[in-house]
DNA sequence: CATGAATGAGACTTCATTCAT
DNA sequence: TATGAATGAAGTCTCATTCAT
């Protein structure tokens, strides 16, 4: 049918102004890009872009949306196989996960980099209203909780692990502090592991 | 003498934009302040803008140095305040410092976003290099080693223990995250407390 | 027979543009209006719009003429009725028609407006050209000229009255001149009087 | 002092924006001509303009009223001084105002065409409050009271004959009616006779 | 030093029009 | 015929920066 061929035609249209707009907005800084830099990288009119975003931040928004979600899921796989794999407990499946998160941000600084800068209070909720977040979150606490605590307690210190290991990757890679993210890293081990037990 | 009041006067400018650029920045965000909104709010001309700044960004930059050290020099006088009229041990000055500043921050929130928001490499570095910092960081270490852990872990701890509570003040004062600071800081105290001792 | 659905699809969509576009250019100027607006309001998909329109300005003129051509035939109509029911004598009828005249503006203002605004010298010698135009004028002179004066005067002296019937209608009901119509409807049939005689 | 000279070049600032506004407009139509002609045409920045106008139409009503109060002026200027060495009565006054409006429209249909076009309820009411407006009805006024008739009969029947000169002038020399403002002019005139006494 | 009018590059956005489906 | 995604020229407007006063 016609229509699929012009279904796909935007899902490729949109395809090539976020990947154009990430690279961009990676490399030079959501500042220093300008919606004509996108379009021509994308190779497609100016005209189209707005047919697709409302403006250069709602792009912005709609890219760390998808990439957020997708390094999420891939984390989350990687903790259930390991999990399944070598029948990990609950604070080597948050070990597994901070790890995943740690080696990943490592090889992709800049999209760290683009989230943190660009998360604001309105994208934050959007965020939270996803479904991988949501059932990561609901997976993490459940395994919490069974350790022991209470379910707010459970919630807290999670929230608090979150934020710390969040805040020193940040710190580490993108803001380059003193101390490189793999010196720190046995310290972060320790202090996850004195939060949890 | 004349130069005086040259040098007075300037600093009067100076203070003029400063606030002016402050009030500005806090309550409609940096992005959306303009050279022409500081100058005018400021009551001076666009010219003098120049005189003193090489662009918003660079007063941004000297905004966010002179309140950070400001905050820091007062937290950390009532935390010697404290120490002294107590006898406060390590962990309690600690604790003393980071209720200090959570406290702070709940009542001026822009600042805090401010800060966060703006926070560069380069303006990192400028940070680690004032004497506050510096002599706050020292103070820290110093009685830090004092409870039997080496410098370098010492430094990691401390690091990873600034990090976590910033990123939780941030996260509940600035991104309003579902857990508010006052609901968490239990658990927060209870982790800087397992991750020190 | 196929070909009679076909036109009648198409008398349909004409229509459906029609009324959009009346309904936007009245109550939002014909410059606020754009042709997005007038496809998404009629229904129908912006390449239809140039299957029936050379462009919006094109539409309006379209619009006008029909719906001026729609009023002089109700306005003629009603005082050939009265003319007959009450032996009306010239200048009954001519003030008969201009109260038609000012009864139906007055409740359609907007009609009015569009009309003087868009009123442009191609569009003004389309009007002329419309039998309905030329058939009034007919009616109007030939009676004018039976009270005695000559052709070329009668001619002239309509065409004041027209225009000063006009303009003072737009004025006070469109400009909204200090002195309602209502105020001024005596002293302008005393004044198509004084003329006519 | 410095200040005249800064205040002189903003003086021609404005003007060269007018000036070339006004023949732009006038040559090629409002709709027609874009800031860039205007600015190109003036030998001005593109921002000079926005420091001037707060857009293409807030120019053009800046221009109207201007004109409109240029042309007002000689007329009323004109009409005094017949009135002194001619002794002009009432009528001849009228007639002799009327005359200078014809004439002066003959020569500058463009700016004609331009004020009807663009004569909006907002700036016909900034029209009205300006002084060359006001003090021109109220000498025509006092005179017509000195006829006979009561205050608001004058004020109706004046306005009636300058919606109608108006609608007259508009219509021939802009609309290009079959008939010209010339072969009118003695109908136009007796019209205007017979509504004074 | 201080001023603020002028600048003009360049950002953003619109929208009439086309054309493959 | 009808569609509506795509186009990109053309427009509006901003704002950091300069410089004559």
């Amino acid at each position: 049918m016609g229509s699929d061929k012009i279904l796909e035609n935007k899902r490729i249209k949109m395809t090539k102004l976020y990947d154009a707009a990430y690279d961009l907005f990676t490399s030079n800084g959501v500042r220093n890009t300008v919606i004509d830099d996108i379009v021509k990288s994308a190779g497609v009119a100016k005209g189209t872009f707005y047919l697709y975003c409302k403006d250069k931040y709602d792009l912005v928004d709609k890219i760390i949306l998808k990439k957020s979600a997708a390094v999420l899921s891939s984390a989350m796989e990687t903790v259930e196989q390991e999990e399944a794999a070598h029948h990990f407990d609950f604070q080597q499946c948050v070990a597994c996960f901070v790890d995943y998160m740690i080696e990943y941000f490592k090889k992709d600084t800049k999209l760290l980099e683009l989230i943190y800068k660009n998360l604001t209070f309105e994208l934050y909720e959007k965020m939270m209203n996803y479904e991988e977040m949501d059932s990561a979150r609901e997976a993490f606490i459940s395994n919490f909780i069974n350790t022991g605590v209470n379910n707010q307690t459970a919630q807290h210190r999670l929230y608090i692990i979150v934020s710390m290991v969040g805040a020193v990757c940040y710190n580490s890679l993108v803001l380059k502090v003193p101390y490189q993210i793999d010196a720190v890293k046995p310290e972060l081990y320790h202090s996850i592991k004195r939060i949890l037990s």
